[in-house]
DNA sequence: TAGCCTATTGAAAACGGTTGTCAAAACTGT
DNA sequence: ACAGTTTTGACAACCGTTTTCAATAGGCTA
């Protein structure tokens, strides 16, 4: 975990080095679009020749989750899946169970509900997890 | 899997033996409220005296969770934690991330929410996941 | 009650995703 | 080019969970 200088805020931290595996994780994640487990995205650099170790994807992705930049859901197996999301702002996410596409939702009667739910049990420091998940109509069409 | 004899629905299966270990799987998951992981359970049984072999406890509360009779949840690092819940109607939990305590609740609006969103985006086959996480009144006011 | 047939048990091994290890390789400022 | 870090990645370890399979034990029938 690089730690950042005080008074650097923002652009490339110090001590973090631009390497081409650093590149390829953030470039693969740019051009799929929808949730990718980390071996799957590992399968896609090797094939588009840029290859990468796993343990290598596994850091960078970590990274990037840490950082804010990418976001992780996990499928009912267990399983992490991650996607760089075009909006930083919080928000949730109807996911393809089929093909990983996702679409950002956004839902404030949601956030007001949890909240709200939270007050009523004296609960504190909250957080919520609210996904949606789903056949998307490519998936659905495409099905015999 | 036991095969149901065709004609014979419902009660007490054919084919389905009452255990010492079926019970006691069944009967701590009744003594503690709140969720709970499979070890968890598994220790739980032996520190009461009615040991358990951990994969006897994992075949159960697999058939509990088919069965519909036992709800299971995953945390963020992907362990799954299991609980017997009052209700069977669907709904969703509050849960404390320290100690496991949880409440039911309800949501009429994220249930709309979720089923709106879905059709604007042509999912089908919707499910959702909504959970809450936070720390309980107890756990946090026993915090030094 | 004895015996049979099948369901169940559980120790151990397999499994699958993920993380730790550590020596070798690669950045970047000098 | 050099030095001093960071980064890499093959491999092993880890951890929760599932499978395997021989041994055990329900529960029915005679």
């Amino acid at each position: 975990m690089p730690e950042p200088e005080p008074g650097d805020s923002g652009g490339a931290l110090p001590g973090v080095r631009l390497t081409r595996q650093r590149t390829a994780v953030a470039e693969v994640l740019d051009r799929v679009d929808g949730f990718r487990s980390a071996q799957e995205l590992h399968d896609l650099l090797r094939r588009s020749g840029e290859a990468v170790g796993l343990t290598t994807v596994y850091r960078h992705l970590q990274a990037l989750v840490d950082a804010g930049q990418v976001d992780v859901l996990r499928v009912v197996d267990g399983e992490a899946i991650y996607r760089r999301c075009p909006t930083q702002d919080h928000h949730h996410h109807l996911v393809c169970r089929l093909c990983g596409r996702s679409v950002e939702i956004d839902g404030p009667e949601v956030e007001a509900w949890a909240t709200r739910m939270a007050g009523e049990h004296g609960f504190v420091e909250i957080s919520h997890s609210v996904e949606v998940f789903g056949t998307c109509s490519d998936c659905a069409s495409s099905r015999s």
